[in-house]
DNA sequence: TCCATTTATCTCGACATCAAGATAAATGGG
DNA sequence: CCCATTTATCTTGATGTCGAGATAAATGGA
């Protein structure tokens, strides 16, 4: 009995026409997503990181040298809009964490570098975020993680195709 | 092969010395969340409403009669900071949806509670998001929803006790 | 080659959210 | 009954996000 079969049995009885079944779905998934994402950001915060920018550093890191993407390439990764990269990335670069190259292959695009601090940042707080998940998880069988993986990678699929 | 997949893989050639099994579960826990409530979005959308402002009038509708809460109940129920539900609670006193009563057992607050406007419509729009959210399952096989659930259920229950 | 169209990025304005602090009322131990 | 403490809510300032539109460069068919 979490909080969301409180929130369903209050639809049952208000609105006993509805079938609220996909809600306890929906609900758990929503909160226990909001639940990680606070205890994930403790460990950027500890680092003068947000999520946001977390994951920026964290794609140009994870894409290999030279470490440098497009700003197109990062909003595809991240799934946010033009305006709101622009506004992650100009903050980063105000911090020195990323700086704008002239992309040589487009003169209407740059290409979005980590500087050296930026990399050695993220080195660190990566490893760091990656212990911490593991935390996280430390409550939960390893076969029960392994069957949530499988049920939401099938969920996913309905959204992100695969090649 | 999901985009989660791909993250994975270029995490294990760039820091093989991290284990991310876990991170594919929290990379597809937030991708997925970030998908459906995009989808969901839609349906606020089409009434004049926001995620935040349907839930604030969801929580008052699914208590029952007289379908008024404290500030602190909503803020108890939708997990956001009280700044943000005093923005909320502004804007939809400002769009006829809500009212702010006194509180006749304690003077330091309110009661929030449904208008008659406010009702009408979310009794329309819960109607259309529980239909959403059935349609978004529909690719599910019910009994792969029933483990999703499952095993989401265990593990909010690390966050969420249960009395 | 030219130009209409498409694409990549940035700008701007409106909200939403949080954290920290302010304000006012309730509470309870002495 | 008093006052220090706690609690409920609001205020303020900084940031993050989106959506629509602006700008500039690349593209491709005539």
């Amino acid at each position: 009995m979490d909080q969301v079969d409180h929130i369903l049995a209050q639809w049952r009885r208000e609105r006993p026409d509805l079938d609220v079944g996909p809600m306890g779905t929906f609900g758990r998934l929503k909160r226990l997503g909001d639940h990680l994402a606070q205890a994930l950001a403790e460990v950027y915060k500890a680092h003068g990181l947000t999520a946001a920018s977390f994951n920026v550093l964290a794609t140009l890191r994870r894409a290999g040298p030279p470490h440098a993407l497009s700003p197109s390439a990062l909003i595809a990764w991240t799934m946010v809009t033009s305006g709101t990269m622009t506004n992650r990335l100009d903050r980063l670069e105000a911090a020195g964490l990323i700086e704008r190259r002239v992309n040589p292959e487009d003169g209407r695009g740059s290409l979005v570098a980590l500087t050296a601090e930026g990399f050695a940042l993220i080195e660190r707080v990566v490893t760091e975020h990656v212990a911490n998940q593991h935390r996280l998880v430390e409550g939960l069988p390893p076969e029960q993680r392994e069957r949530i993986d499988e049920g939401l990678r099938a969920w996913l699929a309905l959204y992100e195709s695969a090649p």
